[in-house]
DNA sequence: CGGCTGCTTGAATGCGGTCAAGTCCAGTGG
DNA sequence: CCACTGGACTTGACCGCATTCAAGCAGCCG
C-alpha cells in the first residue's frame, strides 16, 4: 500500500491511510463497480487486475476516459464530488480496497501532508486525461494504439508488473479501441501493422514491445506528462 | 473571488485566500503564461479572459486540453506537481491573480475546509477532460461543435458572462477546431451548418444559441459532468 | 497602398469506419 | 468423443466523414 512513493510517506501516516481502509472487494470482469450518477459514500483503491472509467453515449457508442493498473485510487474524487459522471466497470478479475469518505475527510483535517499526497494522485489523473486528449484529438490511430502500449508499460513497471519489456495486458481489442477512440477493426489492422513494423506485439492478453524506442519515437510518447520524479510536497 | 460557491465559502477562508494573493497581472493574446516542464513557485486565477492549456506534436498538430473562463483556476495544479506538461497561452487579453505556492501550502495546514474547496476546483477540471476525452473520441464533429457551444455557455452563466442565450467568445475558428480535434475548415463548415440548422450563431466573436434544447440534443450535452450542485464538502 | 490574419468555399484525397464473412478457440452438453 | 455455441480475432471490400490543397475574400493596420 505504499506504493505511492513519489514523496516519503512516513509510517504514521501509513498506519493512518491503512486506518481509512475499511474493507476489501472482489468483482469479475464485466462487473461495474460504480455506477454514474449515484450518490457514494466510499472510494476504491485498485489492488489487482485492470479497471476502466467510460461513458456511453445515447447510441451505444462508448469511450474508456481512463485506464487503471493496480496501485490507482479510482474514485477518491467521489470522495469531494459525491457522485461519478462515469462508469467504473472491471475489465479483469479485481481485488479492491475500500475507503469510506468519513475517513478521507479525517485525513484532511489532521493530516496535511497526506491529504497533499492524495490530492497529488488526483492531479496525476487529470495529467493522464490530458495526455489523452491530446491522443484522440491529435494523433493518428497507429500513434494512439502505440502511445497507449507505452503509457501502460511505463505505469505497470512502476507497480512492478512487467518483466523485461512485455507485461500482462489482460484487455480485448474492443477495450483498446475504445479507450483509444477507434473500432476494434481498426485496432486489430494497427496492431498487425505494428507487429509487422517490427514495434510491438499484443497477442494471448501478453504485451511485448520489441523495439522500445521505435515505438516511443512512433507514439511520440515521452514520460514527463507522468510526473514520475518525487519531490517534497 | 468568491465565485467558488458550490459551498459556502467563510468570510474567515475568504480573507485567508485573499491574503494568499501576492498580486496581478496582464497579458495580450497569443502570449504564453507558463511554458511546459518549466518549475513553477505560483499558480494563476484567470479574472478576465480566457486562456487555453495547449500541448503540441513535434510537427505542429496542436490540440488545447482546456479553456478556462474567468472565475477558474488555471494551473493550480502546479503547486503540487511543480512544472506542467502543457502550455498555458492567453487567447484574448487576460487579467490574472498571482498564488504563490507557499500560500496555498499554507492554506492546506491551517484550513482544511477551504483545501478541499481547492481540491474540488481540480477535480472539476479533470471532469471536464474526461468530457473533452468523450467528446474528441467519439462525437462527431457537428456534436463535438456544438458541445464546446453549450459547455462555455453553460460555464459563462455561473460567472455572468452571459446576456439570455449569447455570450462572447473572442476565440478564432481555428481555437475551436484546436479543441475539437478538428481542423478550422471544417469548422467553419460545421458552424454553417449549425446555423442553416437553426440551433447555432457564431460571427463576430459572439455565440448565439438560437435553439438550446435542440443544440443540447444534436451534442448529446448533458451538464452533469460540471458538478454545478453545490453540497457540503 | 501592401501585407497579414482570419474566414469562406470548392475539389480531390485518404484515413478510419462500416459491413460482411470467415477463423479460432474455450466452454458446454449431448 | 464430438457437435454446438458464443465470443474474440482476422481479413477483405466498400464507403464516407473529415482532411488536405487551393483559391478567393474581408477586415485591419502600419
Amino acid at each position: 500500500m505504499k506504493l505511492r512513493c513519489r514523496d516519503t510517506v512516513s509510517d504514521e501516516e501509513e498506519r493512518a491511510l491503512e486506518h481509512a481502509c475499511s474493507g476489501f472487494r472482489e468483482a469479475k470482469p464485466k462487473e461495474v463497480l460504480v455506477h454514474e450518477r449515484r450518490p457514494q459514500t466510499q472510494s476504491h483503491l485498485l489492488l489487482e487486475g485492470i479497471v476502466a472509467r467510460q461513458s456511453t453515449l445515447s447510441d451505444g457508442r462508448r469511450q474508456i476516459v481512463a485506464l487503471h493498473v493496480p496501485g490507482d485510487f479510482v474514485d477518491l474524487h467521489s470522495f469531494l464530488v459525491q457522485s461519478l459522471e462515469h462508469d467504473v466497470v472491471a475489465l479483469t478479475p479485481v481485488r479492491i480496497a475500500i475507503f469510506p469518505h468519513a475517513g478521507l475527510r479525517a485525513i484532511t483535517e489532521t493530516h496535511p501532508h497526506l491529504a497533499r499526497m492524495l490530492w497529488l494522485s488526483t492531479l496525476l489523473d487529470a495529467a493522464l486525461h490530458r495526455e489523452w486528449v491530446l491522443t484522440v484529438g491529435r494523433r493518428t490511430a497507429k500513434e494512439r494504439v502505440a502511445h497507449l502500449l507505452c503509457e501502460l508499460h511505463a505505469r505497470m513497471r512502476v507497480v512492478e508488473r512487467t518483466t523485461g519489456n512485455s507485461y500482462q495486458l489482460p484487455l480485448s481489442q474492443t477495450d483498446i479501441a475504445d479507450a483509444c477512440g477507434l473500432t476494434n477493426v481498426h485496432v486489430n489492422r494497427v496492431l498487425r501493422r505494428l507487429r509487422e513494423a517490427g514495434l510491438a506485439r499484443f497477442r494471448t492478453k501478453i504485451v511485448e514491445i520489441l523495439d522500445p524506442e521505435g515505438l516511443a519515437a512512433a507514439a511520440e510518447f515521452d514520460p514527463f506528462y507522468l510526473h514520475l520524479g518525487g519531490f517534497p510536497r
